[in-house]
DNA sequence: GAGCCGTGGGG
DNA sequence: TCCCCAAGGCT
């Protein structure tokens, strides 16, 4: 295992992403920022968001000043926009709880809007060099593999994952820091979902996966709908309210709605029916989409 | 615990 | 083209 432990590190050492987030002497607020924009998102659609966010925001406190309807459009496209407003909340926490400073302990870290149990303990080790067990996507396909001798690891993570991770850990305390982010980067480099790249593996010759002949995976991946959904035509919606500075009236709501192509999807529902007439659904789709909205005070008029 | 929450690029 | 996938979290 202490083979394994030198290989993978030092093929870190060598190999990794020059990511600004990584670069010696950042704050912790940076490295949050980065955990919340890298929530399902990649890094190169992160990275000029990530730049932006922090030259306008260095510290918590400065974005707790703005309104939420800021840090909306300020997220962009980076997609789930839930994200925003809990990085929102969860600089309002910092700074009236912690004085401005991003806590250190998981147990603090996980108790603010939007950190679990993965994002705690990446903030935790790459900002604090604390000693935690870091599970994330890639970590759980590099275990699968390496480790399981499995092609992926089971669709929603398991207590059993978390534990061999824990197993599998260097002893030595900056060892254990380094590995957390070098089989995260290996994920994400060689050991890929689709493709990867065994041949440029550093412990190749140690993969049970590669022992084992490579066996397929041993199930289908579900894959989500979206086409006609609500979800899409909330995203519609999201689009709409980030282009526009002002509260958007109803009627150029819904004229950028059609002209988005959901026109059909607006008589289906009767959004252009006065809000006391709108299904139980639809006041439900609204409060759920255009929550963002409201909160942040970009809304249509009642 | 399964399902939901946006968006865009690569295979 | 279509569909999988991306440093998860919340209910």
């Amino acid at each position: 295992m202490q083979e394994i432990h030198q290989q993978i590190n030092h093929w870190y050492q060598r190999n990794a992403r020059d990511l600004p987030w990584r670069r010696p002497g950042v704050s912790g607020w940076a490295v949050m920022v980065s955990e919340f924009m890298l929530q399902q998102t990649p890094v190169v659609r992160v990275l000029p968001v990530w730049e932006q966010w922090m030259h306008r925001w260095p510290r918590p406190q400065d974005l707790a000043a703005e309104p939420l309807s800021e840090a909306l459009k300020a997220w962009g496209r980076l997609g789930y926009p839930r994200r925003a407003m809990r990085l929102h909340a969860a600089a309002i926490e910092i700074t009236t709880q912690y004085n401005g400073e991003v806590p250190e302990t998981e147990q603090q870290l996980r108790a603010l809007p939007g950190v679990g149990e993965y994002t705690a303990a990446a903030i935790a080790c790459f900002a604090y060099g604390q000693r935690t067990v870091v599970v994330d996507t890639n970590i759980r396909r590099v275990h699968a593999r390496l480790f399981g001798g499995m092609a992926l690891p089971e669709p929603n993570p398991r207590a059993s994952e978390f534990a061999r991770a824990k197993q599998v850990q260097p002893e030595e305390h900056s060892s254990a820091n380094l590995w957390n982010i070098s089989v995260m980067e290996l994920g994400a480099l060689i050991c890929t979902a689709r493709s990867p790249k065994c041949d440029a593996c550093p412990v190749y010759e140690h993969c049970a996966w590669i022992k084992a002949g490579q066996p397929a995976p041993h199930y289908a991946p579900k894959g989500q709908a979206w086409k006609g959904t609500d979800r899409q035509v909330r995203g519609a919606m999201m689009a709409i309210l980030r282009a526009h500075e002002e509260p958007v009236l109803r009627e150029t709501f819904l004229t950028d709605l059609a002209l988005q192509g959901h026109g059909d999807y607006i008589a289906l529902h009767k959004l252009d029916a006065p809000l006391e007439q709108r299904e139980r659904a639809l006041a439900g789709l609204l409060s759920d989409g255009l929550a963002l909205a409201e909160e942040a005070g970009i809304r249509l008029p009642s």
